[in-house]
DNA sequence: AAATCAAGTTCCAAATATTGGAACAACTAT
DNA sequence: ATAGTTGTTCCAATATTTGGAACTTGATTT
């Protein structure tokens, strides 16, 4: 894995930190000399430089670990989201409707991001999906989220996604994902039927908001085992009512600013 | 508020970040200008360069704000934290014995950063509070680990402590703070009797980990009308045994790498 | 004990990105 | 129309970054 350098200076500091915080363990200096692929000379410096801001740590072994900087950044920037915080109250009508696992997420670029969740038992901790990505073609927020593009920007997004097979009902192609895509607009919704993991399915709806660029779903989460395509179907109608009413909100409280085309 | 430049560019752009992601709202360029203190040309270039990265997205209305790739980098760095992995069945077992929350922390210079927090009743949002930031000098955590620090480390913090009144009960100087650090070394642990938040008390303690630089804590936190300095003593010992435990498990489990001084 | 190897650090002239003042658009309010 | 505000672009001077190579440091082998 080689990461790509970005814009200039921060570009490359940025790919290295993310070659640091995406690897598993900490990593040694010669480790981030082969996954980062920059020179020696270059990445010592880029690595002091990004200890001194905080957003990596040198444990005495002398091997890098994320820092604390990152986690403050993003309770600060997470906190003051308001498009999570215009969602939530609808969220939680959502997960006592159905008493199912809640998801908000937000497409960026290929990825569907996770901005909150809300579920009933805290057998795995809330807070532990928040900021995570998951690919989109594979995911029913994400499918639902696609679902917005316009066909330019759909097209690009399709030729950059590389069609990884998690499980038998994963799409494995572009084609049947975008007939799918036709149904999830007729229908206004989509589902996920146990194609990102197994015995995982879901029904999400898009989140429509006039005037902005975001593109962004719900959906309501269950195992297979307790959860039937006969229940989602069920719950279809109250996802995409809980979806239309974060849209129509957020138009209203978020930069009805100079308007827009 | 004039963020300070720091570390060559990456420096810079972290402070143009940072004013942007500690603002309240949308910052639009002449905000950030004022805020940052950097010339217009400049404060262009890297702003832009911040939206390609992902750091920040700009609005239709050309406002900032930040970027979902904070959350992302975040997520991963948290959920690959071996600390909080390691202290988390702890922090359970504290929580089922008091039935109040229970919150991990680490210090970062003269703020306690919040790693993780169990709690009973999700009025506020478990994840609500992971990355926030709070001053070290007036909550449990922050007094036991400043409690864990060499006479030279902790007078470099005290100078650049700034000792702002929260409530009634706040410490107002280094010297009521360094008479109470004193009590704090001897007990082996420390309260926060309302002076940070009126109605909120905890009793905290120190987590050693022979080896590391870590200074760390957790704590017991409940509302003043349910928690009374006396049930705070009688918890001080399970605080301390849980801290005590944590740290023998993460002096075993961290890096043993080349042992230390 | 000497030699070998690996990992990390430092150095510095050349290449490059950043700097920041000033001129330039675009849009608003008077 | 006119003045004022906000955001964008330009470019020569400047400071930073670049990256190959030499240099430490510490461990391992002969």
């Amino acid at each position: 894995m080689r990461a790509e350098a970005g814009t200039g200076t921060l570009g490359k500091a940025m790919a290295v930190l993310e070659a640091v915080v995406t690897a598993d363990g900490p990593q040694r200096f010669t480790d981030i000399l082969a996954r980062s692929g920059q020179p020696r000379g270059t990445l010592h410096r880029l690595l002091s430089h990004l200890v001194e801001e905080g957003l990596l740590v040198q444990r005495r072994d002398l091997s890098y670990e994320p820092g604390l900087r990152l986690l403050t950044l993003a309770y600060r920037s997470w906190s003051a989201n308001r498009f999570r915080d215009i969602a939530e109250p609808h969220l939680r009508r959502l997960h006592d409707l159905t008493g199912e696992t809640v998801h908000l997420g937000i497409l960026r670029e290929t990825e569907i991001v996770y901005v909150d969740k809300v579920e009933s038992r805290q057998t795995v901790r809330m807070s532990s999906q928040i900021g995570k990505a998951s690919p989109a073609y594979c995911t029913g927020i994400g499918k639902a989220a696609l679902s917005l593009l316009g066909p330019a920007e759909l097209e690009r997004l399709l030729a950059r996604t590389e069609f990884h097979v998690f499980t038998p009902h994963t799409h494995r192609s572009a084609a049947t994902l975008l007939a799918e895509i036709e149904e999830i607009r007729r229908d206004g919704h989509a589902f996920d039927r146990e194609e990102h993991e197994t015995e995982i399915r879901c029904v999400a709806a898009p989140i429509l908001i006039p005037g902005s660029e975001l593109a962004a779903g719900l959906s309501v989460t269950g195992p297979a085992y307790r959860v039937t395509m006969e229940q989602l179907s069920a719950w279809a109608a109250a996802v995409r009512a809980a979806a239309r009413a974060v849209g129509e909100d957020a138009a209203i409280r978020l930069g009805p600013g100079r308007g827009g085309p």
